[in-house]
DNA sequence: TTACCTTTAAACATCA
DNA sequence: CTGATGTTTAAAGGTA
């Protein structure tokens, strides 16, 4: 052991450091700053058709009673009664024989020649580093701790693979959860005998470093662009943004992050911990979008040409008075990636959604309430609708060319924006574009950033590259505190107005025990 | 090339 | 004593 570890130091606060390194500790800060410095400069598009992208094998549906049920607060205020959670795996063939789309069969998980289905690869190692495997093993028990055997059960449970893999696996998950400093082994309880072992869980401080390494496994169509917003999940640096924009980022980075649908469940309870913990200071806007996003989540299981009609469904039925236009980015971005990384399908074209949603990562910040195509994007939205020849040189700067606009708050006339307005692909000659304009012009793609700052409208117009840098020195101090703050009880916490909650001393373990308590 | 990260293997200690 | 658990070191390969 060496000098300056003694074996109590398993049981006290880390120091704080970024990152997964198990010998390697950094400035929390300067590495926090880095990676949004990285986001913040890493523009470019890739090439969609040629994305690096895979499989996790799983032999066992994503669909599993225990995994549809974590969104338990939503049963319990009565939000989503009506969406079955409890969906069995009869259930899941019955779907997708309802939901087949085409020739190429939706069969509960994927697409059957989908490289994300679960059923491929079934050799193959999982796409994830054993933290991460820990990581999830650990977030997905809900005392959120775990024994050592119970790690290896879950990752033999979730990933074939381990289950004839060569014994040394297990050595490396000890290793890791010894050496890493993101896990820490729980007190004992005076008198509980737990048998061999200690319980091992995620050290709050390194909670959001985990989330990133999970958003960033490269087994998705944009890793390198938007694996992830440092904003998102569990309060990033700058989680003084909106919780809506938190929210929004939660969906689409937990979406693009995790390979679907093995961990769906596991990213709704990630949400789910999150919006518990906002449900005590948010108002009923902030819950409707948390419905939005709860909805949203359940609509990965849904074939994309079946998802806005399926997620206007639930939507209307779990929160009676709810404003359509509300849902509408959240819908629209979380059900466009099944689309965009199936490059044999032709709609697979970006959209404009999808150049909104990478506009939102791309800035993550919350003066963005509008995207807009402007006729300087027009030629970059068409030839970005147009594959190249060579599938290789297909990369575009959406900050030279996609201009915004502010707009806090919903939408005026929600009803005039169909959906479906959204879901158009291409643009084939100008008027079109210019009719496309004009739509977006009226309606757009509306971000609700309940809270955010306001931005002069002179200033939001700019081309991106040209506005001011987000990252303040108050954000930074802001950044620096949260992550001493760390975890997901460091999630949006804005200056609000007097009264409103300040910075919980609650981790989010602690949180989803008062949570379990409450629900005895 | 270098620094860093992850995995793997192995040795050893501790505990039930 | 045995097997599970936990710690540490070392090395190799990958990545940015």
């Amino acid at each position: 052991m060496p000098p300056n570890r003694k074996p109590e130091d398993t049981l006290l606060k880390k120091p704080l450091t970024l990152g997964l390194s198990q010998s390697y500790p950094s400035s929390a800060l300067s590495t926090a700053l880095k990676h949004v410095k990285i986001e913040m400069e890493d523009t470019d598009l890739p090439d969609l058709n040629s994305s690096c992208f895979g499989a996790i094998r799983m032999d066992k549906g994503p669909l599993d009673d225990d995994e549809l049920k974590p969104l338990g607060w939503l049963h319990t205020t009565n939000v989503l009664k009506d969406i079955n959670l409890d969906d069995d795996d009869e259930e899941d063939e019955s779907y997708s024989k309802e939901n087949d789309v085409g020739s190429n069969t939706y069969n509960g998980y994927g697409y059957q020649d989908d490289p994300m289905d679960p059923h491929r690869h079934i050799n193959s190692k999982p796409p994830f580093s054993f933290s991460c495997l820990i990581f999830m093993s650990i977030e997905d028990c809900p005392l959120k701790r775990l024994p050592v055997k119970e790690i290896y059960r879950y990752i033999q449970d979730h990933f074939p693979y381990f289950r004839t893999a060569p014994t040394g696996w297990k050595n490396s998950v000890r290793h890791n959860l010894s050496l890493n400093k993101c896990f820490r082994k729980v007190d004992k309880i005076k008198g509980q005998s737990l048998g061999k072992g200690s319980l091992w869980c995620v050290d709050p401080d390194y909670r959001p470093n985990l989330l990133q390494a999970l958003r960033k496994t490269p087994y998705h169509p944009y890793h390198h662009v938007l694996p992830y917003s440092p904003y998102g999940f569990s309060g990033g640096p700058l989680s003084n943004i909106s919780s809506n924009q938190n929210r929004l980022s939660t969906v689409l980075s937990a979406y693009n992050g995790v390979p679907i649908p093995a961990h769906i469940a596991l990213v709704e309870r990630l949400l789910n911990s999150q919006l518990t913990h906002n449900q005590a200071h948010q108002n009923s806007l902030d819950l409707e979008c948390e419905v939005d996003a709860a909805a949203t989540m359940m609509m990965f299981r849904t074939p994309p040409d079946r998802r806005l009609a399926e997620h206007d469904r639930l939507k209307r039925e779990s929160y009676p008075g709810a404003r359509p236009i509300a849902n509408q980015n959240l819908i629209i971005m979380g059900g466009l990636a099944p689309i965009q990384i199936r490059p044999e399908q032709p709609h697979c074209r970006p959209t404009l959604s999808d150049l909104a949603e990478t506009a939102l990562n791309e800035l993550g910040d919350n003066r963005i309430s509008r995207v807009a195509v402007t006729p300087e994007n027009r030629e970059m939205l068409k030839a970005k609708c147009t594959p190249s020849p060579s599938g290789m040189d297909h990369t575009y700067s959406l900050s030279s060319s996609i201009k915004v606009q502010a707009d806090h708050g919903y939408s005026s006339d929600p009803g005039d924006v169909e959906m479906s307005d959204f879901s158009d692909e291409s643009f084939e000659d100008e008027s079109d574009m210019d009719q496309e304009s004009r739509r977006l012009g009226d309606s757009g793609v509306h971000f609700h950033l309940e809270g955010g700052k306001r931005v002069d409208e002179k200033e939001a117009l700019l081309p991106l590259k040209k506005r001011p840098p987000r990252m303040t020195e108050e954000d930074k101090k802001l950044a620096d505190a949260l992550l001493i703050l760390s975890g997901i009880g460091a999630e949006a916490m804005p200056a609000k107005e007097a009264g409103s909650p300040g910075p919980e001393e609650s981790t989010d373990v602690m949180m989803t025990e008062e949570v379990l308590e409450a629900s005895r």
